[in-house]
DNA sequence: GTCTATAAAAGGATAGAC
DNA sequence: GTCTATCCTTTTATAGAC
């Protein structure tokens, strides 16, 4: 099916915003990529920041079909769907010649004083995220340490994912994104033994 | 000494894309800041971007006098130097009621097309400030693990800095940072844990 | 819902006197 | 080195016909 306006809009600025940031892009950019005018992008959205809204909508819901989805595809160990996803952003740092910047994080940087609902959007998205490797996590609670605090740890996945991708650009090389990612394998293995360790001294 | 004309620029420049990112700082909010003309300014610099390869200067040229040293005040365990210098950036974070953004970190993310200098100078902002914590593994060198690899982990403090800003940021919650530090530390207790039982067991 | 034309403002940069 | 005035472009947004 054709997408309706409102529709190409979206997966434009989507597109747009992703490449060349929010303010980097004109509302002329958006027209010249849909090959629409003027008047029916302002009949849709009252303005550029409402179509930014549109645009954090879409990922949110978009998240587990357009992101988790392919990513785990046939990879079923909890554990390894995290690994799975993070590889799944080394293909994107890869395919873009390490230029590659999280839509989120980078909007949440770009963005100084966002409106609320802008905010509040930005913040929806990373907790939709973190909370489907805080699935991952609870399904592989046997093999941590029962202490471990599992949302602290979802969310610090993020935090390697945000600052390896940010350091890969940054040098336009994707070794700072796959030495972030050992460092947080190496954690988890080193979690995964503390975990045996006291299984054994308490069996 | 009062400070000339193209040091007035620089840090006014400074503040102003810390507060508002490079693209939505004006020229004329430069102006109007350091009570200049249009004139004095384009006598130092040819345009505006080169203002920002002046602020990027600056603060690569900084960082052992603006951020280390205040930081490291009174600490002398390498790896507590670490963490103090990630006490720093939460005392940024809470002081800015966590609106704080990494100055660098935000400018190599909303800046999607960077000239070859400005990457560069992003480039080395970062290097310099993981080499400061390389430099402190070093001399902890005895507590880690001998296979540590002191690059990769010194830029996961980065990463761990950078994507702990980011959330906090975010969700404008100083509680991400601080899990994210929190996870850091468990990462740096399970190596000195492994480091000490390997040891015993060649003793 | 979509089109064209255009308003209204902001932004980067320059010119030329002093 | 600094001042004022201003050019030119881009940008967001609106008006009103169709």
């Amino acid at each position: 099916m054709a997408a309706d306006t409102r529709t190409k809009i979206i997966h434009a600025a989507m597109e747009l915003f992703w490449l060349k940031g929010f303010n980097s892009t004109s509302v002329a950019d958006i027209l010249s990529r849909t090959q629409l005018n003027s008047g029916s992008l302002y009949h849709f959205f009252p303005g550029k920041q409402d179509v930014l809204v549109g645009v954090l909508e879409a990922y949110r819901d978009g998240i587990e079909e357009m992101l988790l989805k392919p990513a785990w595809e046939g990879v079923d160990d909890p554990i390894e769907q995290i690994f799975a996803l993070l590889s799944l952003y080394r293909r994107l740092i890869v395919e873009s010649d390490c230029a590659y910047g999280c839509p989120i994080g980078s909007l949440a940087l770009e963005l100084h004083e966002p409106d609320p609902k802008v905010r509040e959007l930005l913040a929806e998205n990373f907790r939709g995220w973190t909370r489907a490797i805080e699935r991952c996590l609870d399904q592989a609670a046997a093999r941590l340490p029962h202490d471990a605090d599992r949302q602290a740890l979802a969310e610090f996945v993020l935090t390697t994912m945000e600052g390896g991708v940010m350091q890969a650009r940054t040098h336009r090389d994707v070794g700072y994104f796959d030495r972030a990612v050992e460092m947080l394998r190496r954690h988890f293995a080193l979690l995964e033994q503390a975990a045996h360790a006291r299984a054994r001294t308490h069996a």
